[in-house]
DNA sequence: GTCTATAGATGGATAGAC
DNA sequence: GTCTATCCATCTATAGAC
């Protein structure tokens, strides 16, 4: 007796959520209306308020998700097993999540702007993890002579920029398999940081 | 007897699109009001249609007048002396512009959502155009013996992606000088093209 | 749980005075 | 050339019927 039967409302929050986060990644998030959410779920604007206090709460739970569930993801994926194999599995899993949450890794870097100030923080501190983790993993590499570089921050930088324009030109189902497109990042990671 | 003097036609104008290119690079197009950009001048909001047609017009010559601009000058820059020197003259004009025109560069790869579906395809173009100025490069030095790397397509999206997330950490005025910053890009880009 | 209806605010764009 | 005033569309969010 778990739930009533003709309830819809384990299913009309996920799929608030899921048309959300596809019309915010292909429009804006401030070019969004809650009716074409509604739209594209089925109900009406005013039944989305059943689920969630409104659109900046949306956009807020979906970048907060995303980025909780990428950092718990490369954490375990770069276990302690030298910088080497650490940036490796670092890189693939980041290109990974292009193809397995897509419009997810997209709002988490175009959408900040629209946060509104407390979210903003409290978004930009897991982005902040996120990168100390790439940048620990370097400034290691560099102390224990696998990596050579001069700015372990601008490396940084410009390792997770690379990692993001992916979403640019990468489609389903193009000539390169995932496994590829990981192989090809990891490489040109690999030679940025001078790896032995 | 060339202009009328107490007429603002010559400085209004420009200062709207000064204006709308700040607003825009910094809360997004679909978030900046006609309004917002009129106050900023010090005007009324029904003042700037006497500049341009509309708002979408407005973000689309700021794209266009950039990346018009841009293409100009990397043309002009990587002038025909071998690919090496091809491919930093690139990267350091691309960086360079990060300096001078911040808000510009920005705009240009983060706003191609808001426009119109014609106005798309024109910037589009240029966009196009800009890119293969650059695989051009590296497939010249590739078949020259200069580089070494598998797909120049994904390491022109790569070296791209790379230069365009520069101003996510870039502030005037910080640590690092102008020519340090192009200094340290152009050697990642060497680097990931295996440049000898 | 979802609907209709609507409040209340704000948007882009235009008309006409000065 | 700029202003005030305004039209009309659309927005987020809420109230109350069913």
């Amino acid at each position: 007796m778990a739930r009533k039967s003709g309830s819809r409302a384990d299913v009309t929050g996920p799929a608030i959520r899921r048309a959300a986060e596809t019309l915010f990644a292909k429009h804006g998030y401030a070019a969004v209306s809650m009716r074409q959410i509604a739209a594209e779920v089925g109900v009406r604007a005013g039944a989305i308020y059943l689920y969630t206090p409104g659109k900046q709460t949306l956009l807020f739970e979906l970048m907060r998700d995303h980025l909780e569930a990428l950092l718990e993801e490369v954490g375990r994926a770069s276990a302690d097993d030298g910088p080497v194999n650490e940036l490796n599995a670092f890189i693939r899993c980041h290109v990974g999540y292009h193809f397995d949450r897509r419009d997810a890794v997209f709002l988490a870097y175009m959408e900040l702007r629209n946060l509104s100030a407390e979210n903003f923080a409290l978004i930009e501190g897991l982005r902040r993890k996120y990168e100390d983790q790439l940048e620990r993993i370097l400034v290691d590499g560099k102390r224990e002579g696998c990596f050579a570089f001069e700015d372990s921050r601008v490396v940084t930088m410009a390792l997770i920029a690379m990692l993001a324009g992916v979403h640019v030109w990468f489609r389903d189902g193009g000539r390169l398999s995932r496994n590829e497109v990981e192989e090809i990042y990891a490489d040109l990671a690999r030679r940025m940081v001078a790896a032995t």
